[in-house]
Order: C-alpha cells, then sequence, then structure tokens
DNA sequence: CATGAATGAGATTTCATTCAT
DNA sequence: CATGAATGAAATCTCATTCAT
C-alpha cells in the first residue's frame, strides 16, 4: 500500500512484513539485510521493493502494523470494561502480553532510527502516537472521572510505555526464556499505585 | 616526567570520549562515522584506534562513562538522605536531571546494538545493571524498612527508569526546547504513589 | 482469416516502436526502462519479447527503421530533381526537417551504445551507413559530373551529417522551442560553399 | 578539486583520470564499471571516491580535462597566425589530430548522457561550449574582416565540430587502425569552401 | 498471444579499519 | 604517538528478462 499498491493478493506482502519482524527483531533494523528478510520470507531479493520503497520503509511498516494491531485488540477489550482503572489495567496486561508474545518486538521499537528520512520517521511517531494514544485517553478520562490524579496525561501514558517495555526489555536480554514476572499484575499495581506503602 | 605508567596522559582519550559522546548522541550509533568523531575530538582518525579498538568499543566505552559518572553522583547524594522514600525521589529527580541536560544521550542508550559482538554487549548491559543497581538498592532497602511494597526490586527499578527514559524521549522527538514536565515531581510520584488518587 | 503468416497483424510491434521513439529519445537507451516503453505504448511488459529479442534489439529497430523512413523519403524526393547540387541540397533539407520533427531523435542517434553486442553493434552501423549512403551517392554523382570537387565521398557524406546532427543537437540541449536557425538553408550553403566569402 | 580538495599530492588524482580516460573510450560511459577504472588506475574502488564525488562527476572531470587541454593547445597555437582562414584551419587541424591521437574519446564526447544529475550535465555542457567558443570567436573575426560569410557563428562552429567529430568517429567504427583521410586538409577545405567546384 | 509478478545479477557507494610515514 | 590516504567488504537498490497463468 505504500509503494505499488495494486499487486494481486498473493500473501507476498503479509510474508514479507512476517519475515521482517522476525529478522528485524532478531538482528535490529541495522543488523538485519534486505536479503536475509527476503530469504525468511521466502522471495526473491527484488520481491522487497515491489510491496516496500525502501528497506525503512519496509521497517516501518512493521512497526505500523504491530503497532496498529495492538491498538485495535486494546480499544476492542476496553470497550466492556468500566471504570478508568479497570480500563488502564487491562491496558497494561494486554501490553505486557503482547510484548512476551512477541517479545523480540521490544527491539525493534526501540530500535536505533536517527538518521531516518524525515517522512518515514514521521510514521513512526505517528504510530506511536496513535498507540499511546488510547492510554493517554483512558488516563483522561480517569481524570475527569476523578479516579486518577490530575497529571499531565501524555506523560503519564509514556511513563507507563516506558515501563512496560524496559521491564520486558530486561526480561529480554537476560535470555530467560520466560519472563522474570509471570504476569502483569505487579506492573499494573506499579503504574496505579506506585511503589509506596498505603499509609 | 610526571607520570611513568603507559596511560597516555595527553587527554586524547578524554577528549574522545567527549566527542563520541556529542556526535553519537545527535546520530546514533550508526548514523555517526569514526571520522567525525575523530573530527570534533580534534585528533586523527587513526588516533581512534589507539585509543579504542573498535567504533563499538569507543560507543560502549562512552556509555560506561557515563552510567558510571551518573551512579557515583547518585550514590554520593544519597549518603546524607534518610529514608528510602526520599533516596528514591532524589534518585528519580538526578536521573530525569541527567537525561535533560545532556539530553540526547537517552537516544544512545536506547541505540540499536543488537548483533553486537558478545563481549561489548555484555559491557553494555554490565554497565546498564550497574548503574541501575542504584535504584535497585534503595527499592530493597524500602522493602526492607517498610517503606516499599514486597515488589521485585529489580522489576521495579527497570519500570522506573524506563518510565524516566520514555518521557525523557518523548520530550526529544517532539522537538521541545525545553521538556514539556520542567521538573522530575510528577515522574516522583507516579513512581511513588501511582495514578490513582488516594483514599 | 484476414492473413495467414506468422507474422501478428495485431499492431502491437508498430505500437512498440512508437512507444520506444518517444521514450528513447526522451531518455536516452540506458535511462528509458522496458517497462516505460511497455507502458507508452500501451502493451504488457512481457509483450515486447514476443515482439522484440531484447531491449537492445528494439532499441536497434527503431534506429533502424527510422532511418530507413527517412532514407525512403528522401530517395523518393531525389528522384525529380535535377542535377547533384539541387539533389544535395533538398537532403540536407530533409534531414534537417527531420530532426527538428522528432528532434528528440538526434539523442538516439548518438546514444552510446558502446558495448554493446556485436551483432546488434553491427545493424546500427549497417543502418546508418545505408542511410548515408544516399547521400554519399549524390556526393559521387556531384564527382562525375564536375559539380563537385573529387573529394572522398564517404568522408563528405559523414562530415554534412556531423554538421546537420551537431546543429540540431545544440538547438535542442539549449532548450530552444523553435531551432535558432529556422531553415536549412544555411546549413546547405555551409556544406555546398563553405564559410568563405567568394572571390 | 570537486569533492576532497585537500589531498596530498600522490598523483592518484592523474591516474584516475587517465585510467577513466580510456576506460569510458572503451566502453563508453554505462559500459564502464567503477571498479574497473580503478583497476586499470592501480587504485582501489574506494579511492575513486576519494578524488571524485561520483562516477558521473569523474566521468565529467574528463572530458572537462579534456576538452580544456585542447582548448588550451588551440589558443595558443592561433596567437602566432594572421587571419581567420588560417586560424580556422590551423584549429580543425589541431582537433583532427586530437581525435586521431586519443581515438576513443570521440565516443566519450558522444557518450548518451540523458539523465545526468543537472549540475554535471551543466558542467558538460559549459566544457563543451567553452571549447567551441574558440572556434565561434575565429569565425566572428573572419566575419568582420570579410573573410567569412555573414553567418550564424556559432551554428557554424557546431557545424564544423560535428564534422570533424562524424568524420573520426566513422573512422573509429570502422576499426581502421589509421584514418581513411590522413590529414585534415579536406576538412579544412570542406568547411572553407564546401563540396562545391568554383566558378 | 498477452501479461506482470517475481527474480537475482550487478552496479554504485559508504565507511570501519589499517599502515606507511 | 599521530596521522589520514587507501582499501575493499558489504549493503541497498534497479531493472532486463523469464515464465506460470
Amino acid at each position: 500500500m505504500t509503494n505499488n499498491s495494486d499487486i494481486q493478493e498473493s500473501g507476498k506482502r503479509e510474508l514479507l512484513l512476517e519475515g521482517a519482524l522476525k529478522v528485524f527483531s532478531e538482528k535490529g533494523f541495522h543488523g538485519a539485510t534486505v536479503e536475509e528478510v527476503a530469504e525468511v520470507a521466502g522471495v526473491g531479493k527484488g520481491t522487497v521493493y515491489l510491496y516496500f520503497g525502501s528497506k525503512t520503509d519496509l521497517f516501518v511498516s512493521v512497526v505500523e502494523e504491530k503497532l496498529k494491531e495492538l491498538k485495535g485488540v486494546v480499544k476492542e477489550r476496553l470497550k466492556d470494561l468500566e471504570g478508568a482503572r479497570a480500563k488502564l489495567a487491562e491496558s497494561i496486561k494486554l501490553h505486557w502480553e503482547f510484548f512476551n508474545q512477541s517479545r523480540e518486538f521490544v527491539k525493534v521499537i526501540l530500535s536505533d532510527l536517527s538518521g531516518l528520512e524525515r517522512e518515514l520517521d514521521e510514521r513512526t511517531r505517528e504510530a506511536r502516537a496513535g498507540f499511546i494514544g488510547v492510554i493517554e485517553s483512558v488516563i483522561e478520562e480517569g481524570i475527569m472521572t476523578g479516579e486518577f490524579k490530575d497529571v499531565e496525561p501524555r506523560m503519564a501514558a509514556y511513563a507507563i510505555e516506558g515501563a512496560i517495555s524496559f521491564v520486558a526489555f530486561e526480561n529480554l536480554v537476560n535470555d530467560k526464556s520466560s519472563p522474570s514476572i509471570p504476569d502483569a499484575s505487579q506492573l499494573v499495581d506499579f503504574c496505579l499505585c506506585g511503589l509506596c506503602r498505603l499509609g
């Protein structure tokens, strides 16, 4: 949809996104080569450029895709919940599950994109913003209903995102095959109530 | 005959570390070139390899150096404080100041090093762990004194580190010349007490 | 059952030659892509290879076609003329008109085909030679009748061809929408009488 | 002087220009590879980019260099001559000698540069114009002194240039080891007096 | 006959690293 | 110790050509 939009639905685009996710996750943006992505996707090198404008476009597309996916899941699940607290808890839980399900993806998110072309950088930022926007909304809602304190919603959202990402990343680099904290409840508690024991 | 060790006392190493910090911060690991670092440091390109084994070694050294520095500062300041709460608050504050003082450094910390040589990767991890260890200790102390809940200290430390980093990063990519939240008090409150209104 | 030869009478070949002329003229041999030629011709990319052996073959065919066409036109017009002088003048005029009618074609003629496959190179050379042969014959005739000096006919023909081509090309690269010398009379005079003022 | 101006005088630049002249002459711009040029020049591939910004820059530099050289030679020789006629004759002679001395260079001059970057295209045009300017001046002089007819000087200059180039090229593609017309006198006569027998 | 998705050889260019001075 | 000219491995991307439909 980025480059050549009218290509027959052969599923190659999906194959490529999957392969790219895998390779970028393992090696990061710069460590990965287009050739390897193509190989993993089971297509020729040139085919990549039939579906994506450049290596960077491919990368950004992977990020967009995944974040959009998560955003969708989160929004869907929040519909049935009442109360900002419950919603935030659920968001964090889903987020956590997502990161532990396709764990290497954290590395993709944290990948060094300094020096990307403006437009693509923009797209990454937007995808991230869109995704974080969901959490931001929940926080805003909580502030309105009085459940949450009067914080800067965006800041809080990024703080939460950061907390989840870093814990997930830590799990990852320590090569634990399963996360050291098995469920998200500790993170939920941390975000909602902080570290301090209540008065 | 001021100094007879085989450590060159010409100060070039320091010059290089400074230059590298600046350039890596601006362009990230992959965006930076050894040549530019040498230029900024005011030395020849070949000189880099007299003091550092490789570009990566230089990069890792910068990270180590900076994290060690911050670790030292934090430890020093914590000595005079009483109570894990106060100590954690101070840690966060210093951390925040650090990130906003040499703001671009966040990018360095988050830089994509996937696929690095094992040894160097190890050193980065250790530097980070050592640095985070300070916060971890404070948390452990708080748990013991009953100030903090009985959380997994490492997880909590990473959550805090992540929260700070992401908020700082968000400030960065939005090109705000000054951070949107001017001091760290909101972050401190978030980490200590969470989002929920008490009672 | 209009035509039973194995020559496809769908007109695609002609369409392709036309499209190729246009595209090669605009972008030169190397700047043009087979895909664009096919697009302009309104056929599929693969179709090109049904009618031509390769991109180069297509290119050479265009040259052949056009030069043959011009050769035909010139020969036809010369039939009714008397005297080598008049014939040469008419040839130059037609040549000039041709170059200014499909002006970009000069670029095609001058296009860099170095390193072409021998066979194709040969064909270009022959086409050019055949085309120039007309002028050569006129010159030979003029020498016999005593109208022209006893020059090497081929050399003279190439000199004339070069003079016309370069002036046309100069017009082209200077982006003049109409040639700076509107008719060929100056060129005719140059070729017939040279620069020097008589006696 | 194009890219990195302050490189020690190791003679590599000259080596590269020579190698490039040779390779571009044999294979044309597109047929030549940077690697081969480097090989012929006896340097590494990367070295090319130390002295020239790109393959195209290298190519244009060769053209500039050679045309400037010829221009210089012509100007020098014309100084001692009297009369536009004699000057033009000498110019043509030198031109002819030049083309037959480094004969393959014609192909370089005629090379297909469609689609070059604007700036470089400009440089080629200017080099050519500067070179042809010499002939143009001579023609202007001749017109003023009454030796030549009142033609458009630029057109005449290009016509002459074209005549010489095409004859030289014809010699070349026919693989004659020595030119079919050994000296330039026929060309001189053609340009000065045309084909027609006087009176 | 016609198509265009797929391919992969091949070209340019960058840049970490070396080493002669 | 210091330098920076030289190198060449490696990566991205293009595009003529093929072939299954």
